[in-house]
RNA sequence: GCCCUGGUAGUAUAGCCCGGUCUAGUAUAGGCGGCUGUCGCCCGCCCGACCCGGGUUCAAAUCCCGGCCAGGGCGCCA
C-alpha cells in the first residue's frame, strides 16, 4: 500500500472515475477519485468527507475499526476545498446518498486550502452576491452554479448545431473598430498604439457585408456597451447571438429566431433535466409562431390599461411589465415606427414611417431585435444624414453597398438574457463567469 | 446622468425608529474537545464585528453632515 500524503509513484492519483460514475453495482471495485472536499461531517468512530469533481459528489466514509490509523490521521487533517486524490473501494451502502460510499485505503492532500473561506461553499449560509462574486472561482463550486453553466454550454451546443444545420456559416468579426457602428455614443474607447480605437458594440454593419459573400451569418460573440445602466439584465460586457441572411425579409428571419428558441427550449428539456431540478426551474417549449403585435396594438393595450403612450414615443420598463403580464412568454413587436429604430432597418415601402424592425420579447424584457436592413446605398445614406450620422465615417461600409448587396434581414438575441429564460436567475451577472458591469471589473 | 435603499465578526443576520440596560445577541464557517451512519449531524468550550471622517450629547452601533463602498430602479439598451 502506498504510503498516504505522499507523492512517491507520481501517477498514484490519477482518476479511474467520476464521482457520478461509483455506483452500488460497483461493489467492492477499487477506485481512484480526485476532487475537492466539499463536506466533512465528523462523527469521531466515523467520518464521512463529501468529495466533488466536474461531475457531481460522492460519499468518502471512513469507519474507525475499518481503515489504518494514519488514514484516519489524514482524514481529520481535511477540510473544505482540499484538493485530493482517494484510493478506495465502492461499498453498496442503503444509509449512504445514493446508496454508494467509498472506503478510502488511501487519501493524497494534493493542495490544502487556506480557511476559513471566504463563502460557504456548500451554500447553506448563503452569501449576498457582490461577496460571491469576489470569490466567484469558489462561488462556482456550487452545484446551482455548475447547472447555470452546463446550461450555458448545452444552449450554445444546440444553437450551433441549429445554425449548422439551417446553413449559417459562423464568423467572427473584429472587436476593436475604428468607428461607431450605429452611430452615437456608448462605445468604449481604447489605445490602439497611436490611435484611438474603439470596443465594438456589435457586429451590425460587418455581418451585413458578409451576406454578400456567404449569405447566411452568424455570430457568437462578445459586445460591448459604455451604458450606466444599473439593473438585473444589463452588462457593459456580453454575448451577442447574431444572424444576418441574404434574400430574406424580417419575416424570414423572424421564424429562424422563433425555430430556434423553440429548438433550445426542447434541447435543453432533454439535456438537462438534471440541471434543471437543481435550479427548481421549468422550461415551456413554446409553441410557434409566437404573436406578433404591431407596435400601434401594444400602444391602444396600454391605453385600456391607463399606460398613455402618444404614438411615435418609444416604450418605457413600466409599460414592457405591464405588457408582460398580458403576454406571458414570448411574442414579437412588429411594425415600429422607423424613427425609433437605426438607421439601418428598413422603412415599408407603402408607408414609410413604419419599419420593417421587430423586437422579440421574454415577458417584459427584450430579447432579440432585428429587422428588414436597407440594401439601396442612397436610402441607406439618407436614413443616416436623418439620425444626425455622419455617412463619411461609413465610407468603408457604404462602398460594399456598391458590389450587389442584397436584400437581407437579420437579428441580434442576447445570450445571456436567453439564459435567465432558461434558468429563471433573476439577476444577469448569476449567468456570467466574470460579471462585467458599471462598477465591477474584477476579478 | 437621475432616484431609492443599505453598510454590524470569514459569511448571513438581530440591535438602530424611541441614544445609556451592548463587556453588541444569533446562526454558520474557523480553532479545541467529545461522539460509529451522517446527509443543514449533534453536544461543550473558544476566536472573531459596529465602513471612514466630522458633529450633537454627560453618553452614539443607534441622531445629524460629508465621503467611500454596495444593492436596486429610471433613462438607454440585448
Amino acid at each position: 500500500m502506498m504510503k498516504a500524503g505522499s507523492f512517491h509513484g507520481s501517477l498514484n492519483w490519477k482518476r479511474t472515475h467520476y464521482t457520478t460514475e461509483i455506483a452500488p453495482d460497483l461493489d467492492g471495485k477499487e477506485v481512484v477519485l480526485t476532487g475537492w472536499i466539499k463536506e466533512v461531517r465528523d462523527l469521531g468512530g466515523i467520518k464521512f468527507l463529501i468529495l466533488r469533481d466536474k461531475e457531481g459528489t460522492v460519499q468518502i466514509t471512513i469507519p474507525r475499526d475499518e481503515v489504518e490509523e494514519h488514514l484516519i490521521k489524514i482524514a481529520e487533517s481535511l477540510q473544505r476545498q482540499d484538493c485530493v486524490s482517494v484510493r478506495g473501494v465502492v461499498r453498496r451502502m442503503d444509509k449512504a446518498p445514493r446508496g454508494v460510499e467509498v472506503i478510502p485505503r488511501s487519501i493524497m492532500l494534493l493542495n490544502s486550502a487556506k480557511q476559513p473561506l471566504p463563502i460557504d461553499i456548500t451554500g447553506k449560509t448563503p452569501a449576498d452576491i457582490d461577496v460571491r462574486l469576489d470569490a466567484r472561482i469558489l462561488d462556482l463550486t456550487r452545484e446551482e452554479n455548475q447547472a447555470i453553466f452546463r446550461i450555458r454550454h448545452a444552449a450554445l451546443e444546440a444553437i450551433r448545431e441549429f445554425f449548422s444545420k439551417n446553413g449559417f456559416i459562423e464568423i467572427h468579426t473584429p472587436k476593436i473598430i475604428a468607428t461607431a457602428t450605429e452611430g452615437g455614443a456608448n462605445l468604449f474607447p481604447v489605445a490602439y498604439f497611436e490611435r484611438e480605437a474603439f470596443l465594438a458594440q456589435s457586429p451590425q454593419l460587418y455581418k451585413e457585408q458578409l451576406v454578400i459573400d456567404f449569405e447566411k451569418v452568424y455570430e457568437i460573440g462578445p459586445t460591448f456597451r459604455a451604458e450606466k445602466s444599473h439593473t438585473r439584465r444589463h452588462l457593459t460586457e456580453f454575448i451577442s447571438i447574431d444572424i444576418e441572411e441574404a434574400f430574406a425579409t424580417a419575416e424570414d428571419v423572424m421564424e429562424v429566431a422563433e425555430n430556434l428558441l423553440q429548438h433550445v427550449c426542447k434541447v435543453i428539456n432533454e439535456r438537462c433535466s438534471r440541471e434543471l431540478e437543481i435550479l427548481k426551474h421549468k422550461v415551456e417549449v413554446p409553441s410557434i409562431p409566437f404573436k406578433r403585435l404591431t407596435y400601434d396594438e401594444i400602444v391602444n393595450e396600454l391605453r385600456d390599461l391607463g399606460v398613455k403612450i402618444s404614438w411615435g414615443e418609444d416604450i418605457p420598463t413600466v409599460a414592457y411589465r405591464t405588457l408582460g403580464r398580458l403576454h406571458p412568454y414570448f411574442y414579437f413587436i412588429i411594425d415600429w415606427p422607423t424613427h425609433l429604430k437605426p438607421f439601418y432597418i428598413k422603412p415599408r415601402d407603402d408607408k414609410p414611417e413604419i419599419s420593417e424592425g421587430f423586437d422579440l420579447m421574454w415577458h417584459w424584457i427584450e430579447i432579440a431585435s432585428g429587422g428588414t436592413r436597407i440594401h439601396k446605398k442612397e436610402l441607406l445614406i439618407k436614413r443616416m444624414k436623418e439620425q444626425n450620422l455622419n455617412p463619411e465615417s461609413f465610407k468603408y461600409h457604404l462602398q460594399v453597398f456598391d458590389y450587389g448587396m442584397p436584400p437581407h434581414a437579420g437579428w441580434a438575441i442576447g445570450l445571456e438574457r436567453l439564459i435567465m429564460m432558461l434558468t429563471g436567475v433573476k439577476n444577469i451577472r448569476e449567468v456570467v463567469l466574470f460579471p462585467r458591469d458599471r462598477f465591477r471589473l474584477v476579478p
